[in-house]
DNA sequence: TAGAATTTGTGAATAGATTCACATGCTGAT
DNA sequence: ATCAGCATGTGAATCTATTCACAAATTCTA
């Protein structure tokens, strides 16, 4: 058993490790590692051999002392801690520019990310099809996202409209959203808000790169 | 003057608050803001009014006591700090799914990344027209790189080519990628990457849903 | 012009994350 | 079997980031 509800409050950068520690996982897998050292993981990283065995070791032991982690067995209990040993059933609202390239996005669908209606307000969009779904009007959002046992909304509409999209699909009773619009969005204290800012990696390449009298460079 | 050259280290989490400080501060200066407290700063951020000035304090003084900070110089001031007070020349590798939502992403051009070359190796994109720009044989890349001028460059290719591309991307002399490609790429000390990871954030999401016995909810 | 009300800017204090360092335990060779 | 060699797991130490708390500066009101 992982994690017998304690109450260790894991911190959301040990979050975004367990991903990447789950893509390189994936790759090793594929190479046919039967086990991975912490040090061997940390380089393909660039973290340190404690920095892994630091995070591992909130959710459990999984390693062998003098040989390492089984590579196969290690993703198996990362997909769980993650929640990636299921599907999700996924909405996605907006099929404008960004809305269109995540339908086709292949890593979602890979992670158990299963985008299960399409919602737009656009009567040229709607009836259309995207990848094998019909674009859904979103006048029916709510009753739509309910029917479908809908657990996660991407949100990729315009910024304007974004706040009142929302609103409705906290209505359906929604706990996770993914937020593609350039605003930042008010929700409830039980909703998972997580916000996608494109604009935001380039901004620090704009900083690093005006300033590059000293940085090093790499992240 | 900003940021006389000092040895500060800045770290990454106060750049990518910059970021969020100059995204409100258009707001507040659209609505006629003449001036913003650090309080009502925070708020919009859902930050302490202390992390606000703190942020800011290391680059220099730009508020009043008494009355806050003034929002559009603010705005300019950060601009300047974040290197958004100019255009930054861009190239964009890969008209997939991803590329093609790039070259209409407006939030680029706002903020000045200007994409001024797209490439493909497709031969059926090459030649064809997206937003005005004539996708490039990604054959001529590094030349072409340099001919025009481009700064940074915008990785949206398969994972199993990208680092061959970004190789070549090096070679060429850039020294700021965005990489979109769901892989671990090398380059030397001098050259800034950082990647975007769309997965990440669904996962984190999928971990919160998983786990939520007794999670807030908010980032 | 004086005094109350604000709000900044910043050292000091606290909280949090990362790294160190080593005892512990497993492996594999002889 | 034993022993050298590894590599984990984890408290303790260090480093980094955030928050506190208050003096100093300015505004606003009367």
């Amino acid at each position: 058993m992982i994690s017998e509800s304690k109450k260790k409050k894991i911190s959301e950068s040990t979050i975004r490790r367990l991903s990447l520690y789950y893509r390189v996982l994936s790759i090793l897998e594929k190479e046919n590692y039967e086990t991975v050292s912490s040090k061997e993981l940390a380089k393909r990283e660039k973290l340190t051999p404690a920095q892994v065995r630091k995070d591992l070791s909130f959710f459990g032991s999984f390693g062998t002392r003098g040989l390492g982690y089984p590579v196969s067995e290690l993703k198996k209990q990362i997909a769980e801690i993650l929640g990636l040993n299921r599907g999700w059933n996924v909405a996605l609202i907006g099929v404008g520019n960004i809305g269109s390239a995540l339908v086709g996005y292949k890593e979602f669908q890979r992670q158990g990310f299963n985008i299960k209606l399409i919602f737009d307000n656009d009567q040229r969009k709607i009836g259309s099809n995207h990848k094998g779904i019909i674009v859904s009007d979103i006048k029916n959002l709510e009753k739509d996202l309910k029917d479908n046992s809908i657990e996660i909304v991407v949100v990729a509409v315009p910024a304007t409209v974004a706040q009142y999209i929302v609103d409705d699909v906290i209505r359906a009773g929604i706990k996770g959203i993914l937020n593609f619009a350039s605003v930042n969005l008010k929700v409830p204290d039980d909703v998972f808000l997580r916000n996608e800012n494109m604009s935001m990696e380039l901004e620090y390449l704009s900083f690093a790169l005006s300033n590059l009298r000293n940085g090093t460079g790499d992240d």
